[in-house]
RNA sequence: GGGCGUUUAGCUCAGCUGGUUCAGAGCAUCUGCCUUACAAGCAGAGGGUCGGCGGUUCGAAUCCGUCAACGCCCACCA
């Protein structure tokens, strides 16, 4: 043990003890009689790689549940992953058309065929990824949202959700993504602000020669026009009233309608409605009648109803009639425009409004304990300002369209019957009995129904995560639900709150009748220097298996969790993973320091007691405090806490206190017992930094086989005597009130030194100084010797004989620049005792704090002079 | 167009219901050190009129108003 390198060498070291944790099951949880502490992962998608953000949010489940398992609960973090329905067929897809097959060419089985084989060669790999940042998941439970139980959790609640009459078929305008070619949710939809024009098109009054003039963003739609819209209480158009005017180039002719719908005040106060093509045109029309022309093909080109430009693409088009418009002489004017366009979140294609029959999961009624869960604090959100996201969501809240026509998904279970119609169940042998019930028709068979060909919107699936993992879709009454459920907390990032957070609290309360979750914790967004999202695409964001290379899983971990307060993006910067990195250095480095000593049961100087009846008070704070900071979330301050106790009072102050005369012996408390200060430290630091502590406690002792620090307890904190920190606290400022001597007036470190007190010392930790300080004696006197370079600590001076002579000027103009410091200090101190409002109104506590502030600044200014005074003689 | 949030040292942030020298931490910077655990280190030091303006108060980084900049979410103005 005793070769040890001086640098900490991460690589070897995490593999060895991931594999011991794994060998020895050490990550696995079942029901017992301990109290339960659970988190269900944000299943990834099931092809995707680790990012940053993964990074993130993963290692701040894993110290919660590392926390929580070493405070000696029984910590369950359930991994798994998502089919992510689009996304996965899109990648599926794309390597189907590079082997120059395409997806029409296949039956629905063999693409399936195709999309298994996919997620069977990548699936999985990112979950291997989390275990080198040390994930302590239960990998023994490993979910998928496609598999057989997760799969059945999801037709069941379909199938119920309709029975309960909350899931409807209907024709509607939803979203449409024409690369995808599939229906999308609301929230599948971002919406960018664009530069674009705003086409001014004439439309002539038909057997006029008058025009009006229509302003419009997207001039290839008037192949779908009905009518033109203007306000009826729009004086510039009242003559239109009853009239019908021309679409342009098309040659159509269309009714003037009026409504207050549109607004005088945009445009020219006209509006052309294509009611196939926009929700508010489709309101138009609804509402008058207007027959609908429906110009798209699903992929985003012309349609035969369009009757010109037929087959090519809605963009192309775009420029094409605005170029034969103006040549018929049809355009007005061309101005620019800014205007908000939609655009898939997966395709990144522009979607296009569209009517179709979908299925939709209406949200009214089934929101509500939901909603009020969140607002009363039930569940609770970190940072609270989700909360008044969430709420507004919730009350502004549109019916969900959950059917995708995709086939990579829960296919709806859903089956057409012959005469038309439809029923739903869970199987096809029960949709076969209802449908034998609801015809009459006795002699159907199972090949007379046709199954539905949607699939279900992949959130359809993981909104019912922290039930479906427990089986409590299923069987609502197993073990494991009843114990699990409520799981603790969620962390995951406010991109999804949306389509995520807020469905599993819904699902929760409508299938168990309970919180999915006690709290969620919002992670930030990880952002490069220049604030940019770290992406993929963007190509600025480091790829976390070569972090971890570099700077062991341990320094990546601590350096996320630096920067990452609650809520905040984070800013990462190779920089903070340095700092994780030389921390660990650090942290071995006491290690080889400490393990060097000779230890023994031996009576201790007075020095090394003063230092231990400290370092026990500064570590029970400590213990208090990252407790009461893990309840509050603060995790990034709570790493700073233990970074700064390990880094600046353990190594800096207490080792140097401590450590003995080469070859004295030691006692055990500092690092050769069970709980000892060491022992303690790397329990504090475990669930930060899994792999390195986990090395170093194996040193510390002897260990059994399959024992480990992941379930060593981490002690509550003792009482804590705050007389004994200001103590060392005043102590130690005296020690570098002599280093600053040391470094002014160039004296190495070994050379002996006395220390001059002016008016005696009063102090517990005499030894301590004279250790720390490397001084010979510690002497009481009555006034500054002018040879002594000086401080201040408090209201007491000290100074230091010097053999050498020293720079008089120097040390008075020092003295001088206190002494006018502590005048005016005085004088502000005056100025408010002497306010009759301030001492009539404050409370006596400050007033008093005023009077000894002004005690202290005069004892200062005297002590002062009378150095000032000696030195000038 | 609505709503929310942020603005404190060069950078990232902490400062809870106004009052103990409250203006802090980490990183970075500067100076001196290869001092026998660690140069991925040690010791010491400098650095901010708390975004602007106005108000409440004996007292404001903290409360109120207003303006500005930035960010996020939501919304059917073509």
């Amino acid at each position: 043990m005793n070769e040890l390198a001086t640098k900490y060498s991460p690589s070897d070291v995490e593999e060895k003890w991931y594999g011991y944790w794994m060998e020895h099951d050490l990550f696995k949880s079942v029901p017992d009689s301990r109290e339960p502490y659970t988190i269900v992962i944000p299943p990834p998608n099931v092809t995707g790689v680790l990012h940053m953000g993964h990074m993130l949010n993963n290692t701040i489940q894993d110290i919660l549940i590392r926390r929580a398992r070493m405070e000696g609960k029984n910590a369950l973090w359930v991994p798994g992953t998502d089919h992510a329905s689009i996304a996965t067929e899109a990648k599926v897809v794309a390597k189907l058309a590079a082997e120059g097959i395409r997806k029409t060419d296949l039956t629905r089985d063999e693409f399936l065929k195709h999309a298994w084989a996919w997620t069977e060669k990548h699936g999985g790999i990112i979950l291997e990824q989390l275990k080198k940042l040390g994930a302590s998941c239960d990998w023994s439970r490993t979910a998928f949202t496609m598999d057989e139980l997760r799969s059945k959790s999801v037709i069941k609640v379909f199938v119920d959700l309709y029975n309960k009459g909350l899931i409807y078929r209907g024709v509607r305008m939803v979203n449409w993504d024409p690369a995808a070619l599939t229906a999308l949710s609301d929230e599948e939809v971002i919406y960018r602000e664009e530069h674009s024009k705003l086409y001014h098109l004439r439309y002539y009054v038909e057997g006029e020669d008058r025009y009006i003039v229509v302003a419009t963003t997207r001039p290839e739609t008037i192949l779908g026009d009905t009518a033109v819209c203007v306000n009826p209480n729009d004086e510039r158009y009242g003559w239109l009233r009853g009239k019908r005017v021309i679409v342009p180039l098309v040659g159509r002719a269309v009714p003037i309608i009026m409504d207050e719908y549109v607004e005088m005040d945009f445009g020219t106060g006209c509006l052309k409605v294509t009611p196939a093509h926009d929700v508010n045109d489709y309101m138009l029309g609804e509402k008058y009648n207007l027959p609908t022309i429906d110009i798209f093909n699903d992929n985003g080109t012309i349609s035969e109803a369009g009757g010109m430009y037929v087959g090519k693409d809605r963009f192309d088009v775009r420029v094409e009639i605005v170029k034969d418009l103006d040549a018929a002489g049809l355009v007005e004017k061309i101005e620019d425009y800014d205007n908000k366009v939609g655009y898939s979140e997966r395709t990144k294609v522009v979607i296009e409004p569209k009517l179709s029959m979908q299925w939709f999961l209406k949200m009214d009624e089934i929101i509500k304990p939901a909603l009020d869960a969140v607002m009363d604090d039930d569940i609770k959100f970190y940072p609270p300002k989700f909360k008044n996201t969430y709420r507004h969501w919730m009350t502004n809240i549109k019916d969900w369209c959950i059917s995708r026509q995709l086939w990579w998904g829960h296919r709806i279970p859903a089956y057409f019957l012959p005469e038309g119609g439809f029923v739903v169940a869970e199987t096809v042998e029960e949709a076969l009995e209802l449908a034998k019930a609801k015809t009459g028709n006795d002699g159907l068979t199972v090949g007379d129904l046709r199954h539905d060909e949607d699939c279900l919107d992949t959130w359809f699936s993981s909104w019912l995560w922290p039930v479906s993992l427990f089986n409590g879709i299923l069987d609502p009454d197993n073990e494991e639900i009843k114990y699990y459920y409520p799981t603790s907390d969620l962390v995951t990032g406010p991109d999804i709150i949306f389509f995520w957070v807020a469905r599993m609290i819904i699902a929760g309360y409508e299938y168990i009748g309970k919180k999915p979750f006690g709290s969620v914790y919002f992670t930030g967004i990880v952002r490069d220097k220049l604030g940019r999202k770290m992406s993929k695409s963007l190509g600025n964001s480091p790829d976390p298996l070569d972090l971890i290379a570099t700077y062991g899983a341990d320094g990546v971990r601590m350096g996320m969790m630096l920067a990452a307060p609650a809520g905040n993006d984070i800013l990462y910067d190779d920089k903070l993973c340095e700092q994780g990195r030389n921390f660990c250095n650090k942290i071995w480095n006491a290690f080889r320091l400490v393990k060097g000593w000779n230890v023994a049961d031996v009576e201790q100087p007075e020095y090394a007691l003063k230092a231990t009846a400290w370092f026990d008070a500064k570590l029970n704070e400590t213990l208090a405090e990252v407790k009461d900071l893990f309840s509050k979330f603060r995790l990034s301050e709570a790493l700073m806490a233990v970074y700064r106790l390990f880094w600046d009072e353990f190594s800096s102050w207490y080792l140097e206190m401590i450590k003995p005369a080469y070859g004295q012996p030691i006692d055990r408390k500092t690092y050769d017992e069970t709980l000892g200060y060491f022992d303690v430290l790397l329990r504090l630091l475990h669930p930060f930094m899994p792999f390195i502590t986990e090395e170093l406690w194996q040193h510390l002792q002897e260990r059994k086989d399959g024992e480990s620090i992941m379930y060593a307890v981490i002690p509550d904190a003792g009482t804590v005597d705050p007389a004994v920190l200001s103590a060392m606290e005043y102590a130690k400022e005296i020690v570098v009130g002599v280093r600053g001597v040391r470094a002014t007036k160039n004296i190495a470190p070994k050379e002996m030194l006395t220390l001059n007190v002016i008016g005696g010392l009063t102090s517990d930790n005499r030894s301590v100084i004279a250790k720390l300080a490397n001084l010979s004696e510690i002497k009481s006197v009555t006034e500054k010797d002018p040879s002594a370079a000086g401080f201040m600590v408090g209201t007491t001076e000290f100074n230091v004989p010097l053999t050498d002579n020293i720079d008089i000027e120097a040390e008075l103009a020092k003295l001088n620049k206190d002494l006018e410091y502590y005048k005016g200090f005085k004088n502000s101190v005056l100025k408010k005792l002497g306010n009759e409002r301030f001492v009539s109104n404050a409370p006596a506590a400050v007033v008093d704090g005023e009077r000894r502030k002004l005690a202290d600044a005069e004892t200062k200014i005297k002590n002062l002079e009378e150095s000032i005074a000696a030195l000038s003689k």
